[in-house]
DNA sequence: AAGTGGTCTAGACCACTTC
DNA sequence: AAGTGGTCTAGACCACTTG
């Protein structure tokens, strides 16, 4: 191997936390994360190897390659057996996580408002119903608001929530996002299956998204699941596609 | 605990194979997998705690948890500290992987066409140079192709290839999905980051998807990049959105 | 032959939830 | 207090890649 040169900006991992509640493996794949983006680890840089990483943190090597793994699932390194782990090319975007379009809104730094259009008590469809597990004709939450950004309509967003969340209020809803009036109720979203399509606007939609009758949105159908792995939410959004648009990372296996 | 039901189908793991080439883990999931589609495993049902199932297998605690660790992150379990692990209600759906739209249909017993509307070698511009890691002005190879299935045309996909490339042939693309012939070459698409959006049909789209003038389509950007990270494929593709669409599985950390 | 990541073991201690 | 998953250790052996 002699005079092949590997990355590891050792001065980054002088100090990890081994008393508090932060795990050794985040530390360190965050610390990681952070060389990579500001480029003191450049693209198609190799790292060294598993066990001198090891060696050099103090840590053992399975604490190190789970840091290590974690970059690789969000496809930042890319790891081959026999020759190593290297920085892949390319500038990092960042990867779509399980938040609510108001978070999103939110972190972009725009300021995201909300106007509740309906809220209501109505039976569940047959596919609202077998979508949140309930009976056909139960009573169910109907949301629709509309999202905006600086005052301009970004989404349509209708959904569907079990009959025990019936006492949230217009108020909270024109104040937060769903999901963070799910979480302050000790409800918290860990899975969504989401179905990503577009389509011409209908009704009304073209009004309330301020876009041309008939012009294309985005959708997106949704079921979230919360910890328990039970159905909370189904939902079918619209967004305004000059604005809004999903963004993902792949990684084979 | 005791009275509590819990689930594990000892019978499927009778017969593990420590010789062959697969790994333990992996022979677990998949069953494990197969268990919980099948319905041996019912929504809601909690498995044993991880000790115990370790013991049942004669395997190690870390082996176990890698195993449930896969399901975790499909989706299909969810685990709880101080409470155990469940199985997530609702259908299981396919998750998104990383496949060309031609396996996808292939793999949905649709007959896939392609019909190569362009084939060159191009300068590149400004974008596909910053996609592809080559200079501005560089030789890049140009591909657009229209996708059909069973006779429909579903997608129009537009592709930047880096020089070396130039070899591939028009019959070659007209053959096989473009991934394959990569990695017939012994390149091997590993991450793909790609943004979905949406937006009018511009130029032929709408005669060459068959669609109204100005009619919706869904638009897929990707840069794909093999296993050494390098960028190998920028591609800025066009869907029918009656005939297409994306579905994920979110898994919050 | 040497170096790398991939897998696996057999423990340990801790934090969280429930009773 | 008891039970659960979350983290971590210090090794071991293997398969693959390169020279």
């Amino acid at each position: 191997m002699a005079g092949e040169e590997t990355y590891w900006p050792d001065e980054l991992f002088a100090d990890l936390d081994r008393t508090g509640p932060v795990p050794l493996y985040f530390q360190v794949s965050t610390r990681l994360q952070s060389a990579i983006s500001s480029g003191a680890v450049p693209a198609g840089a190799r790292l060294e190897n598993e066990i001198a990483i090891a060696q050099r943190l103090g840590l053992s090597r399975p604490t190190v390659r789970r840091a290590i793994q974690e970059l690789v699932d969000k496809g930042l390194l890319v790891r081959r057996r026999g020759i190593g782990t290297q920085v892949v090319q390319g500038q990092v975007t960042r990867q779509v996580e399980l938040t609510s379009l108001y978070e999103d809104l939110k972190n972009s730094n725009h300021e995201p408002g909300t106007q509740v259009l309906a809220h209501e008590i109505v039976p569940a469809t047959e596919i609202v119903a077998e979508s949140l597990g309930v009976a056909p004709g139960d009573e169910v939450v109907y949301l629709r608001r509309r999202r905006s950004t600086d005052g301009v309509p970004v989404a349509v967003l209708e959904n569907y929530l079990p009959a025990e969340f019936a006492d949230i209020t217009t108020e909270q809803l024109e104040q937060r996002g769903l999901y963070q009036i799910l979480r302050a109720r000790g409800v918290t979203i860990r899975i969504a299956r989401q179905k990503i399509g577009a389509r011409r606007a209908q009704g009304d939609e073209s009004d309330v998204l301020d876009i041309d009758r008939g012009g294309p949105v985005l959708t997106m159908e949704r079921v979230a699941f919360d910890s328990s792995g039970r159905a909370i939410e189904y939902g079918h959004h619209c967004y305004r596609p000059d604005l809004y648009s999903f963004e993902t990372t792949l990684v084979a296996k």
